[in-house]
DNA sequence: GATGAATGAGGGTTCATTCAT
DNA sequence: TATGAATGAACCCTCATTCAT
């Protein structure tokens, strides 16, 4: 009986991550463009199925975004750990761009914009990413002027263009997160002007 | 009736400047979700006046992409005859994340994809950013494995979050834009993996 | 197992009764708009079992239709025994006006037409109806020109409006009965046209 | 110019004409639940022509509920410079039982609670009814109990039956708008229960 | 050239109904 | 028998585009 009631079960947790990989894709492709029933086709499943699993194309959105930021959270807390803050930053912005390859999280957040999940999620992968920050700082790996909210923004940003240059040089977000990098440095830094926000 | 042809012939003209300003302030606020009916309202005109002057939507954006790029073009032409070549090239990304402040480039553009007229603005402006660059190289101002392609498409990316942050801190831009620029110092610089491509 | 098959058997049947409840409830919140859903969630139990105890959604509204009308049959039957025939008939308009208050027989017969479970009922309840004005008629006490139909009718239209006001005057019903009662009076009573039909 | 630009509005005219009417019969039909699709083919043009005339599912609805009461308001106001005051009641339900042979208001009313326009429209009406049943009583015509809302109430609701019974007898709301004017003299009337609220 | 009415495809969402477990 | 996941038709509504005037 368990059995049943959990194979019962995995078919609609196996139908809600082929949404969840669908609507990663489409979202990629499109952003909030993308169509409920594109997403429901590539997942293979009825539009109807979407609403069973997401009652909202708000709440489909807020789930993929809140899961890059569950996953980034989750990589910067291991990081935290490491001996060398910052290449323990550094090693945080590829992980992180390589997961965000597809997917534009500023662009897509800002429809999620009061769902308390995802602000959660988002507070926490911001906490960490900020103690990242400290610690390479207080390491003299960085300069001291910079956030980690800056970096996370700048990240976001730069991985955005990837979806438009697939084709061509899908790479080309390597060499700017090395630019990016080496902008950090806190030999010769010139000065920023006012603060960021603390929000992602 | 030449004095009618001539009138008829300057208010469409000056039609077609209303319409290009209020689509230029609507595809800020909106981006491609900016509806034909809400520039056209802006514009002071009829919904069909627009498809008189641009047989499409996507036609639309072209030629306000295409604008941007012209301009941003000009802009590079001027700097292009400075006698500081890297402060020419900084001047440049600033001047440009200024103009592009409200608009997404690179999101736009994707819709614009294909359209020759852009194309060959954008590649002009695209020639004139590697020739900043290369001077800039030659003086030693910056490292010199990074490309005009690099620095526009990292540019556009760091406008791009702008819009999403209006209320908050509508200025990081300014600070990402220094940590850009201290990236292309030539001092320390760390290597790049591949090339990107020549297209922006 | 005849245990076992008479528990799931009572189970069942207590399923049923509370499925009609919770559908009386939301037929009279909400007419036949009221969802299969909500129902289910009403009764507590699942949207499947809804269908497994009515084949359709008409079939359960033409249980409670019919329900309603063999409960006012039986009304109407008691009645007929009472020694003041006219006293019968107005009261038998105020149980039956108290006991729909919160239904649109009128509303919900249109998609019952053709059930004949439901025709049957319906055409019981008539034919007692029928017999109560006939006493009531016979004993000087009501127009000798009017009809049980005529009656049935009016007393589901009056009904009807109970819905819409609740927050009002959820009684004014009661003063529209008293109309509609003295409206039947025999004396002076002005000449109607053409029949009504038997059905209700 | 005068006359093209007349005849273009003269078609959409037609057009907003054609809808009205279909809507009138699709409502009639089948209440809130018509559709717009429905509608849009009865009048013969395309779905989104009724949203061009209409901006709502709900609007459409004001507009041909609002035009019921606006009609009904005219009768009424005619109707109170009759020099017969019981006669010109009586008309006027005639009338008005007539013209909402086919439109359930009170029902369709509820999506229209709170819409100003209809609202006033439905205040005029009321105000116009009750100076016809003042009039009628003051001439000793009908019982002095009874207020203008009892009678429109009632009125809507017998003519609520009409729908349901269109092939068999639809005439049956002549006989009860009878039962319900005998109902209505004063000789011998039965003292009625609290009074009822002034909105329709 | 300009207008704005008409079109119709497509979008998000709901819901009665079916069916594997 | 009961469950609840899946389906797909239908709904209201938006919007780029066409066209008669």
């Amino acid at each position: 009986m368990t059995l049943s009631a959990r194979s019962l079960r995995s078919d609609a947790a196996r139908n809600r991550e082929l949404l969840l990989a669908a609507a990663e894709e489409e979202f990629a492709k499109r952003g909030m463009d993308a169509s409920i029933a594109d997403i429901a086709r590539r997942a293979g499943v009825a539009k109807g199925t979407v609403f069973r699993h997401f009652a909202t194309k708000e709440e489909l959105v807020a789930v993929v975004v809140g899961g890059h930021f569950v996953s980034l959270g989750a990589v910067a807390g291991e990081l935290l750990e490491s001996a060398d803050p910052t290449g323990a930053l550094l090693e945080f912005l590829a992980v992180a761009a390589e997961q965000l390859q597809h997917q534009d999280l500023v662009f897509l957040q800002a429809v999620t914009e009061g769902d308390s999940t995802v602000t959660e999620c988002r507070n926490q992968l911001h906490a960490r990413t900020n103690a990242l920050v400290d610690r390479a700082q207080e390491a003299g790996g960085i300069r001291s002027d910079v956030t980690g909210s800056d970096i996370l923004l700048i990240l976001c940003a730069l991985v955005h263009t990837v979806g438009l240059r697939t084709e061509q040089t899908p790479d080309s977000w390597r060499r700017h997160l090395i630019i990016l990098f080496d902008g950090l440095r806190p030999q010769g830094a010139s000065p920023l002007p006012g603060p960021v926000s603390e929000r992602l």
